[in-house]
DNA sequence: TCTGGGGTCCTTAACCGT
DNA sequence: TCTGACGGTTAAGGACCC
């Protein structure tokens, strides 16, 4: 019924953990897993030389260890993410106007809009000159659904992966999903999936026997719509640019349970100042302030306060989260907190670029102050470690002096006299890095005192060569 | 060693006003 | 004036996604 199939979903494969072994290249062919690495860090992205351990994402990053003790374990480095996703969806663009992105590594494309395609040969030319363009651009694979629709097209993408495209023809998509679990489809996670099962439905078949009316009973009212006509192959949803923001938040999961409640108006003041400075960056204030706590049983709370206007005042917000929280019980211990601004409205700030770049200096200094997780520990015998008091998560209220430095696994360095490497773990006054970069063929291991004068954090070095024009980074040669 | 961080959307209930 | 049907807003919680 629905027209051609120029509706793309690009998926990128694996992506942290794939943007990592591009440039690491001992990482090349092994198992790499992305994510916390704290005592309750989870996986973000497991590559798929790891996923054959059974590791995969969401999983705790303790599980991923048991079943994949030799695995490379890093922490995200969303900067680099960031900059490798813009080149991707230049290209995307570069089609059509009509881009929607999802994430850093994935997103809609109307071909049609773009003019890039109006039949099934067409969209399927096109979207092979883009997996192609793509790993010309960023040495990375990525995988492409083609339907009529945009839920049609990230089956397609999903059931292509890794490193595929998959076309589905118009006509064919009921047959298609009939066979395949609810799961599949988008918006049915493990609780309603639960649900249909209990009610016997497992496949998308099942759903569409099941008809609207149960469904609706069933699941609620736009739920139960939704899945029917998902079951029908039936969705008609544009793809739309550039939606603009609903909410910023922030939250900290601490490494041990907060009880002191001096503490914890303390860190509530800190997520508050912090979610400020994202609403200004982004350009917005709100009206609604939320706080969020989840306590020691993992049971979480929201509590929430509607200002008579929008405000980006951090004042404001402080004194507002501050009172939300003195209406919470948090005896028994408190595993997170998170401040939230909703209600947006667009605010022009008077000196908006100041507040992005103050911003932008907080984040760089907060990335390298998280805890590292030392990684290839091996037999390092000797020497009583560290032994952090945990629970004092980071800046603990100045009361070290001379404060170690901090290399956490996978941080970028550049070494006086071996150039451009990454730290591959920490430990006992001691950092291990391995000297490589993205052309180059996998690179030696040194290791070096944490406090070696030579050693210093530097810039992710882009992962295709070629743009070696701009020598803004830290081009000294 | 249980279970992150940033979002979106939906549902339900209470309350207010028409 | 009382009652009801609605509708909008606010608050809280939950499911889901990457």
């Amino acid at each position: 019924m629905r027209a051609a199939p120029t509706i793309l979903h690009l998926d990128m494969d694996a992506f942290y953990a794939s943007v990592e072994q591009a440039a690491k290249p001992s990482l090349r062919g092994k198992a790499v897993i992305v994510g916390g690495l704290g005592p309750r860090g989870v996986v973000a992205t497991a590559s798929y030389e790891a996923r054959r351990f059974g590791v995969h994402s969401a999983m705790p990053t303790a599980q991923a260890r048991r079943l994949c003790p030799n695995g490379a374990y890093l922490i995200p480095r969303f900067t680099l993410y960031r900059a490798v996703s813009d080149l991707v969806m230049a290209r995307l663009r570069a089609l059509s106007p009509l881009v929607e992105p999802l994430s850093l590594d994935e997103a809609f494309v109307d071909l049609e809009a773009g003019e890039a395609a109006f039949d099934s040969a067409g969209a399927r030319a096109a979207g092979e000159r883009l997996r192609e363009e793509i790993r010309a651009a960023t040495g990375l694979s990525a995988s492409v659904g083609l339907a009529g629709s945009k839920m049609l097209a990230k089956v397609a993408s999903e059931a292509a992966k890794p490193d595929g495209l998959l076309l589905i023809e118009p006509g064919t998509e009921r047959e298609l999903l009939a066979p395949m679990s609810v799961r599949t489809l988008p918006g049915v996670g493990p609780a309603t999936g639960e649900h249909l099962r209990r009610a016997g439905i497992t496949t998308v078949g099942e759903l569409a026997e099941a008809g609207e009316d149960e469904l609706v009973r069933m699941t609620g009212r736009a739920h139960g719509v939704a899945l029917y006509r998902m079951a029908l192959g039936l969705d008609d949803r544009p793809v739309v640019a550039e939606r603009d923001a609903k909410s910023v938040s922030v939250e900290d999961t601490f490494d041990v349970d907060l009880h002191d409640r001096v503490r914890i108006r303390g860190e509530v003041q800190r997520l508050a100042e912090r979610c400020v400075g994202r609403l200004r960056a982004s350009g917005h204030s709100g009206r609604t302030i939320v706080l969020k706590v989840r306590r020691y049983d993992f049971s979480t709370l929201t509590r929430s306060e509607t200002l008579r206007g929008p405000t980006d005042d951090p004042a404001v917000v402080r004194e507002a989260a501050a009172r939300l929280l003195e209406g919470v019980d948090t005896t028994g211990g408190v595993r997170l907190l998170g401040v939230g601004v909703s209600g947006l409205a667009d605010y022009t700030q008077e000196d908006l670029f100041a507040q992005a770049e103050a911003e932008a200096r907080a984040e760089a200094a907060e990335g390298l102050d998280e805890g590292g997780g030392a990684e290839g520990a091996d037999g390092a015998a000797g020497e009583p470690v560290p032994a952090e008091p945990e629970g004092m998560a980071e800046s603990s209220a100045g009361a070290e002096p001379a404060q170690e430095r901090r290399w956490p696994a996978g941080t970028d360095v550049r070494h006086g006299e071996y150039g451009p490497g990454w730290v591959q773990g920490s430990g006992v006054g001691r950092v291990t890095v391995r000297f490589e970069r993205p052309g180059s063929a996998p690179g030696r291991v040194r290791t070096f005192r944490v406090d070696d004068p030579e050693l210093e954090p530097s810039d992710p070095l882009p992962l295709v060569g070629e743009h070696a024009e701009d020598d803004a980074g830290g081009g000294t040669d």
